[in-house]
RNA sequence: GCCCCGAUAGUGUAGCGGCCUAUCAUACAGGCCUGUCGAGCCUGUGACACGGGUUCAAAUCCCGUUCGGGGCGCCA
């Protein structure tokens, strides 16, 4: 008699001992029956306790979401119009839970944002909640599973690095011993290194750290970055492979839960491939036609992504962005240096990955980075391994909790991190 | 960093100068109830974020603080 789980409960024949546990969502005692709500991580069920007195004064003290452990009889044929139902022989209780509380998991009022990331492992015990996460690793795997068929090398890069990645965004400053060094934006110089490492496929699925005070829908201070690299490949080869990793993430997310996701109201789309490109001058067209005034070499605002991605259909690649809105690594165009081989995938006006083919030239490298005021010589561990043999290479970084977001169609990239750290929020 | 908006029982809300000894739902405690399934019925406990000010009178108006929500910038 060992312990099964609610969903299996299906399989049984009717008439089986079985012991279950779980939390007692629900508690009601009448006069001459008493009901159980039993929840596990795969279902609810119900427990009827007839007769027995010892286990109905057991039941009456109770208190929801307690965690106790339930032996009984499977009925097949249960009076029960919305579980499986299990006639109650012993009812042992594991632990209590404390009353009231602060976030009720079956109340028909909603809770607020803040009360519900306080009381967060409450609100994940919600199966619309818990859920999510379950996608999120289903997403991850469907990705991880591609890139290992691919030869790709998962490798992890420090996190407290010496200089910023970009120079441009805002970093977290942490004490290292008695240095001063910070948090990483990205393993994006890493990654490159490790092409002259002789690794010609990596990437790395890890958090990325970014000081900014922004208060929006879709960023986070700490956020999961999968990002790859790859040797001798373009900007072209880069995109094929994402648009590869995000049609495998979501199929195997469609294949393995997307029945479970729909009883819940998540719908779930698999994009179809290819994707359409658009060149960053024919994103302005598109705003001219719409009377918006746009400088070239600006890039795309919200307003303005909004007004581009009404036009497109699911995810799109806006490509050939002008070299003064990219990073000091990202390659120029050869015939025209005015633009450079980058992409980033949007998803209407939510971007989702940036990707580019990279300089590999080390004194090209240099004037990339003196031109966008940085001192090449705080970046010298990283163009030293361009001086002796590096390959061309492409990648891009693509946002873990972005791309969930958008495959599960949630407003707001909290409710996809289990302890979003956000503007304010550092706890729990 | 900027611009809006907000803070009332455990949770979610109503009230927007005197009728507030503050509404309703839910939760919680107790009771009733031939099997409930958003059960139902009865009783009870429980709140105006903080600090100033205006006024005969402040939950309500004004200022500040703290915290929160939305948007912008920036980005994944």
């Amino acid at each position: 008699m060992s312990r099964i789980s609610i969903a299996d409960l299906g399989d049984l024949k009717g008439g089986e001992n079985i012991t279950i546990s779980g939390w007692a969502q629900e508690i009601k005692i009448l006069k001459s029956v008493t009901f159980i709500i039993l929840r596990d991580s795969t279902g609810v069920c119900q427990v009827t306790i007839k007769g027995e007195p010892n286990l109905i004064e057991k039941a009456s003290t109770l208190t929801r979401e307690s965690v106790i452990m339930i032996t009984g009889t499977f009925k097949k044929d249960g009076i029960s119009k919305s579980a499986p139902e299990i006639a109650c022989t012993g009812l042992t209780l594991l632990n209590p839970a404390g009353t009231p509380l602060p976030l009720g998991i079956t109340d028909p009022v909603e809770a607020d944002f803040e009360t519900r990331f306080n009381n967060r492992i409450l609100d994940l015990r919600k199966p619309k909640n818990n859920i999510i996460f379950r996608a999120k690793s289903s997403i991850l795997w469907g990705i991880r599973k591609l890139m290992t068929d691919e030869g790709f090398v998962e490798v992890q890069t420090p996190k407290i690095v010496s200089s910023a990645t970009e120079g441009g965004a805002e970093v977290f400053r942490v004490k290292y011993h008695e240095k001063d060094a910070f948090l990483n934006q990205s393993p994006q110089l890493y990654k490159e290194m490790l092409i002259s490492a002789g690794i010609p496929k990596v990437f790395e699925v890890g958090p990325a750290f970014r000081a900014e005070e922004h208060n929006t829908n879709r960023h986070l201070n700490e956020f999961t970055s999968i990002d790859i690299e790859m040797a001798f490949s373009n900007d072209d080869d880069a995109m094929q492979m994402l648009e590869l990793c995000v049609y495998q993430g979501i199929t195997e997310l469609m294949d393995k839960m997307g029945k479970e996701l729909e009883t819940l109201g998540y719908k779930i789309v698999v994009p179809k491939k290819p994707f359409p490109r658009m060149e960053y001058t024919e994103g302005i067209k598109i705003l001219e036609e719409n009377n918006v005034k746009f400088n070239f070499g600006d890039d795309f605002s919200s307003e303005h992504l909004k007004i581009i991605g009404s036009k497109m259909d699911g995810f799109y690649f806006i490509t050939g962005w002008p070299e003064q809105v990219r990073p000091f690594y990202t390659m120029q165009r050869d015939d025209d240096q005015r633009f450079t081989k980058s992409f980033d995938l949007q998803y209407k006006e939510l971007e989702i990955t940036s990707g580019a083919q990279r300089v590999h030239d080390p004194n090209v490298l240099i004037k990339r980075l003196k031109e966008k005021g940085l001192n090449p010589e705080n970046f010298e561990y990283y163009v030293s391994a361009f001086r002796y043999g590096m390959p061309p290479h492409a990648g891009w970084g693509l946002g873990l909790e972005r791309l969930t977001q958008i495959a599960l169609n949630i407003h707001n990239i909290r409710e996809v991190t289990l302890f979003p750290r956000d503007r304010t929020r550092v706890t729990p």
